[in-house]
DNA sequence: AACTCATCAATAAGATTTATCGTTTAATAA
DNA sequence: TTATTAAACGATAAATCTTATTGATGAGTT
């Protein structure tokens, strides 16, 4: 899909929900979407300032955080706030909790057949790899459930 | 394996190679073994505090960057650093070089059967999943063999 | 016991993210 | 077109997370 049609589809959106849409937060979409570098809040942040001299980095920060909520982005590293270790080291997967943080093994054996692609044209060398499944954990739906 | 085993296997590492194994680095590999909660440095700070009064969170981020450099603990999330979003909400896998952080779509058609596995037992909600290979990526692995 | 080198503690600095609040902007209706 | 209202913006500060620095300590070796 192209660039423009995306742009369409966002404004469509907000306009059906009644959700206003900057001038930056459309930029902030477009430079996304442009992109193919997964590119952080502070390098958005970079492009936009060029043409958006007063934009603010938290405003960057904010408007991704709006566009992943109606479903035009993905935050591809959930556990962003802070560094995460394992001292588990035989091959399992982990169950992602986006409210609370939560990781929870998976020792299911599905998907136990995981094979690496082909990435022969690229000559990157792969040393590992997992299987990240997220949701919500049972403790964080009952409590919004419970209107807490 | 018991924690006393991984333990032992973590001194006679340690004692093969001449690398010095202090009590510090003992306690953290101890408490992140023993835990099943992914934690990060923070968390077994405030374990280890109890304990080692005099230990500092330093201390503790890089005990487990030397863990997992011995091969002794993993990272799960080492783009931890900061937040990354995509605008691609087609369903792809990544390639993350865990040199330079940069993160490649994959489009490779294996593991598109991907499953989700059996969670009825914990009723959590699975709403995404996604598969992450690491490695190193072609132009840092050419780096470091310029030896640069 | 002395030596050597990696680790430690303490501190500071840097980087990332969130919170606050008055101002501005976009969408809706008059 | 203009007024209204709710949300986003910009600026700043604060909070949080991580890394760097430096002298002291401690483990392993001689």
């Amino acid at each position: 899909m192209r660039v423009d049609e995306k742009i369409e589809e966002l404004k469509d959106h907000c306009r059906e929900n009644g959700i206003p849409l900057t001038q930056q937060r459309i930029a902030t979409y477009r430079v996304l979407v442009d992109s193919d570098e997964h590119p952080s809040p502070e390098m958005i942040y970079r492009c936009l300032k060029i043409n958006y001299p007063t934009l603010s980095l938290a405003t960057v920060y904010k408007n991704l955080e709006a566009l992943a909520r109606m479903g035009f982005a993905k935050k591809i590293n959930p556990l962003s706030d802070h560094a995460r270790y394992d001292g588990d080291l035989e091959p399992h997967n982990h169950f992602v909790c986006l409210s609370c943080k939560k990781v929870e093994d998976i020792h299911s054996d599905a998907n136990s057949d995981l094979r690496i692609p082909d990435l022969k044209d690229t000559e990157h060398v792969i040393t590992g790899k997992t299987v990240q499944y997220f949701g919500i954990c049972k403790a964080c739906k009952d409590d919004t459930q419970k209107g807490k």
